[in-house]
DNA sequence: AGTGTGTAATTGCATATGCAAATAACCGAT
DNA sequence: ATCGGTTATTTGCATATGCAATTACACACT
């Protein structure tokens, strides 16, 4: 476990003390400064450092461990969580375990990779500016050798280090990601289309068949890290969610 | 505001004391027991009757309150919340809000009703029982004049009061059951499809046009209360949701 | 080296207390 | 009746205190 600065918890003076602690230690973390494993100062510490009584300190914590921000051990003290990987619906999902929950065998094939600057359709495609230098990337990927998903992802070369020197021959690029960077907001969007002629070859249906589009774009504060394309073909692709009137169950 | 029962309020003695008191609350509100606007006793009141600190009352409620079960106001009290409408992204929408939120005028019409035991296929795309009395609806929804969505419902006639009595000229049975209906637990599932015949004769596309298929299946503690099937004609149709890493922003 | 065993660090929970902030309800003067 | 100010109720926040539960770590003993 990582030590960490003391000082680096800063309060704004701005509404309620305790709140002030949480969004403190929350921008910490969600901002990378505190990565994963990072251990959080003990409650004494936090208390004496910012002038604040134990129970305040506490309170802002138990929230923050609520939320999954942290995780909270007795004895053993309060570390930065890791981000869940996937996230109940239909967020960032890894591939590979998607097709493995399926029970089948999980393979890709990077199709073609080129770096440099976005053509204009590309970037326009993904909201990117054209002067951005980016990594452009077709994979297919395949669930017991039939085609899976059509992946065409667009990375943002300046938000991401080491992207030059991997090849995605062993991590598609989706999984790769979610370990070599950093996000904090993420949209995507649902269609459905009809899959043109050389997404066709490449899912092996025929021209037109029904497809299940998923566009999603990431930032990290601002910044546009990945966008990403999934054509998922046919019917037999289905995204299932379950949920409360009062949130996920 | 309702008067509440405060005896209603029963501790089961198992892990801490907020807990039980969140719990022992939270289920009243989710059983329906105090409906939307109940008030809940005040602090002092559950304190004394519950023989715990007001703080740890406060802790409990405090709680319910950001889970989004209670609202609570200096001086008015606390009185429970009327559910979320709509929940960010792809649950439980109003199809007339979802319209109206494009700028489009809204309508609908009833296109077939049949109040009895659903058609064996009918049972089995909706996971029922051949024995469950049901209503099944065909209905039409429309914006700005033009098909938008093709919806076929199966609601389960036990679990609704008052179905028989209602026609869906003025509100479609989407927003109707919102109203007249609880429900605790809602699954659905997105897909992509070609439309068939029928279907895409009413949504006024070509047959095989991809379409975006949204079924929704809602509970109400383990007994259904309705399925749902809804059909969106082509990509115009999107669905989009916003997240961060550690859920929705 | 291995094996208990005790100790201390750290979080978890509950209580009592006091004051602040919001505002519904009341009351009195016009 | 209407207006305006006062009061009382209810929640919000912070603190201090004490004890319980967990467990990493040091240390003693084989």
């Amino acid at each position: 476990m990582t030590e960490t600065r003391l000082d680096a918890v800063k309060l704004d003076g701005t509404g309620p003390v305790y709140d002030q602690i949480r969004r403190a230690i929350r921008d910490l973390v969600v901002s990378g400064e505190w990565p994963p494993g990072t251990g959080v100062p003990p409650e004494h510490a936090l208390m004496e450092q910012l002038g604040a009584s134990r129970m305040t300190v506490h309170r802002a914590l138990v929230q923050l461990a609520r939320e999954g921000l942290i995780i909270r051990r007795r004895r053993s003290g309060t570390v930065v969580a890791s981000p869940p990987a996937s996230h109940a619906m239909l967020d960032i999902l890894s591939i590979p375990e998607e097709v493995e929950q399926l029970g089948q065998a999980y393979a890709h094939d990077v199709l073609s990779r080129s770096d440099g600057r976005p053509a204009p359709e590309v970037a326009e495609r993904f909201g990117l500016k054209r002067s951005d230098k980016v990594t452009h990337l077709v994979v297919l990927h395949r669930a017991g050798g039939k085609p899976h998903v059509l992946e065409e992802r667009v990375i943002h070369a300046a938000s991401v280090a080491g992207l030059a020197e991997e090849d995605f021959a062993q991590t598609p690029p989706g999984d790769w990601l979610l370990k070599h960077s950093l996000w904090s907001q993420a949209e995507h969007a649902i269609s459905a289309v009809g899959a043109q002629g050389d997404e066709a070859v490449l899912l092996e249906i025929a021209v037109g068949e029904p497809c299940l589009l998923v566009e999603r774009r990431t930032w990290n504060q601002d910044r546009p890290v990945t966008a990403v394309r999934l054509l998922y073909p046919g019917p037999r692709h289905r995204f299932v969610g379950r949920f409360g009137p009062y949130g996920q169950v």
